[in-house]
Parts: structure tokens; sequence; C-alpha cells
DNA sequence: GTCCGTGCAAAACGTTTGCACGGAG
DNA sequence: CTCCGTGCAAACGTTTTGCACGGAC
């Protein structure tokens, strides 16, 4: 029952702007009995406007400069693991570093390339890779919770040099 | 150049036993200026043997038992990133823990699913993806090294509990 | 004699936990 | 007054590094 509320909060945020993202977040965190905070809502909105890949120290670091809020990096750990769980923000892992970077689920699920030369991630969602996936899991007796379809190479940047 | 070879070996070793497959290792050792020893030997002999996805402490502790050979986690845990480098293992990260767990790249290459729930670890080759892959890479510019397609879901026996 | 790979211990790294404080209800 | 979320620092588990030793060539 947690789960739908989570799940359709995620689906609800596409298409939104961030006030009212953050409104649908502070209803939902209201709703499981949790308060919503000013680190909460800062981290959300680095990740919001970065709209990048980013870990945990940089999130950190980027609310400390950007919106002067001591935000010690227990917390920014705290909330991503909780954002993770709710479904709101998502982890990758960049290859050979044994970090994981977050970003927000705003745009629906998706998957990666990494240049594993210059870092850059270019996103994408495959229909069909998507269907073959339901499909192996099915037929192996498996219920899906989640994937991870990350591809390494060289971007063409790279290999032009 | 060293790429090349290296990609030969892994593919050289299918269907092969693990003396073969210890010759060509040696012969790739010697060729990049590097010696065998029986660190090496036996942190692969067990990948072979044990035929399961095995994080470093767990090799270093088969390795001990079984050969009765002093080992270093830092010789397992070295030996095991030239071998990933190598293309000779590969690995993967059982979700929730940060451990890397390896296995032999001697079936070829395959993908996983993991049960979130017991562990379990069924692997799966799938054509298709595999060709979707190349084409999502390719029609972004970006040349393929490797790829990590792993899902996680809830296994048949853990359904029934 | 030189060099490379090792074992050991210490360090580094990313992440989690314990605890006391402060602010909201 | 109570409780929850926080910052800080310490702990934790995994992986890497520095160093001195020993064996192969």
């Amino acid at each position: 029952m947690i789960l739908i509320s989570i799940i359709n909060l995620g689906e609800k945020m596409e298409n939104k702007n961030f006030d009212s993202f953050i409104k649908s977040f502070t209803t939902y965190l209201k709703k499981a009995g949790l308060s919503n905070t000013i680190q909460k809502e800062a981290i959300l909105k680095v990740l919001f406007e970065e709209a990048g890949h980013l870990n945990a120290e940089e999130i950190a670091s980027i609310v400390k400069k950007k919106y002067k809020i001591n935000i010690g990096i227990a917390t920014v750990y705290r909330n991503l693991n909780f954002l993770e769980n709710s479904n709101i923000v998502s982890a990758i892992v960049k290859d050979s570093s044994n970090t994981k970077s977050y970003e927000i689920s705003i745009d629906g699920h998706h998957d990666h390339i990494i240049c594993t030369k210059c870092g850059k991630v270019v996103e994408f969602f495959d229909e069909d890779i998507e269907k073959s996936q339901l499909e192996i899991a099915q037929s192996n007796g498996f219920t899906i919770e989640s994937h991870n379809m990350t591809i390494y190479g060289i971007c063409q940047e790279c290999k032009g040099q």
C-alpha cells in the first residue's frame, strides 16, 4: 500500500515544475508520518536543477554553496536512501569508482550509456529491451522489482581525440 | 593491441578445460611481460570450479582452505582487478551490499537476474537485447566496451513463502 | 643483482550509525 | 513535553596502497 503511493508519486512527477513537485512530495511525507525539511528540499532542488548524475558529496557541496545551508553528509545519505526506496530518485554506478550517483526520476525510467573516458552520461529508453527483460524475468519465474542497464563505451568526441 | 590479445584470450577460453585455459593464460601473461604465480592460478581455479559469484573474501578463504595456500586479501584484489581489466573475469554487484562478486568469463557473455530476497543469481543471454544495445550505442555515437544488464526481482521460491 | 609479485598492516574510501541537540507540533 | 530530523564524529565494510621481503631470471 505504501509502495503504491510511492510509485504514484513518481508517476505524478512527470511534466510538473519544482513547486508542484515539492507539494506532492510534502503530501507524500505527511501521509507517511514524516515531515519535510529544508535539507530534503535542497537535495531535491539540486537534483532537479543540476539534472546530472551527482554523488552524495557533490550534492552536499552544491547545497552548501548554492543555498548556504549547512548540511551533513549523513543527512544527504539518509535522504538519498529514503528517496531511492520511494522511487523518487534512482542511483547508477559510474564504472571503476565505487560511488553511487543519483538522479531525480522526474523524466520517467530510462537507462544509461556512459563514456569510460570522459564520464559523459547519455540517457536512453528502449521499448524492446524493456519488453525482453519482462519476458526473461517471467520465463525464469521472477517478478521484476527494478533493473540496471548500463552500456559502457567511448563517445564520439573521445574517439576523435 | 594489448586489448586485442586480451579479448582473444577471453574467446579462446570457451569450451576448454582448466589446464589448457591456464596455458593460454600463462602465455598471455608472458606476452605482457608478467609472470604467473600460484596465487593467480589458485584464484582462477576457485572461480573455475565454484562456478558461482564470489567476492574477494570468499575467494581468499576458499584458496586458503582448499589449496592450503597463504594468500593476502590485497593479492586477491590486485589479481581480480587485473583479471577484470583483461576481460578474463567479470564483476557484478549484488544489490544493497556494496560488494563486488566475480565470475570467470569462460561461458561467454551473459547477464543476470538476481533475487533481492535470497540472493539467487540466474544467468541469461538474450540476442535481441544485445542487438538493441549495439544499435543504441551506435546511434549515440558510442563504441561499446562493455555493459551491465542486471534485473532485480523476487524469485519463484521467495514468492511462494 | 635486479625486478616483480607477494603478505602484512595501515590507509583510504564511501557509507552507516550513535548520540546529543534543537526546532516543530 | 515529546518526538523527529539533523550535524558531528566515530564506526563500519570494502578496497587500495606503502613497504619490506623472498623467489625467479
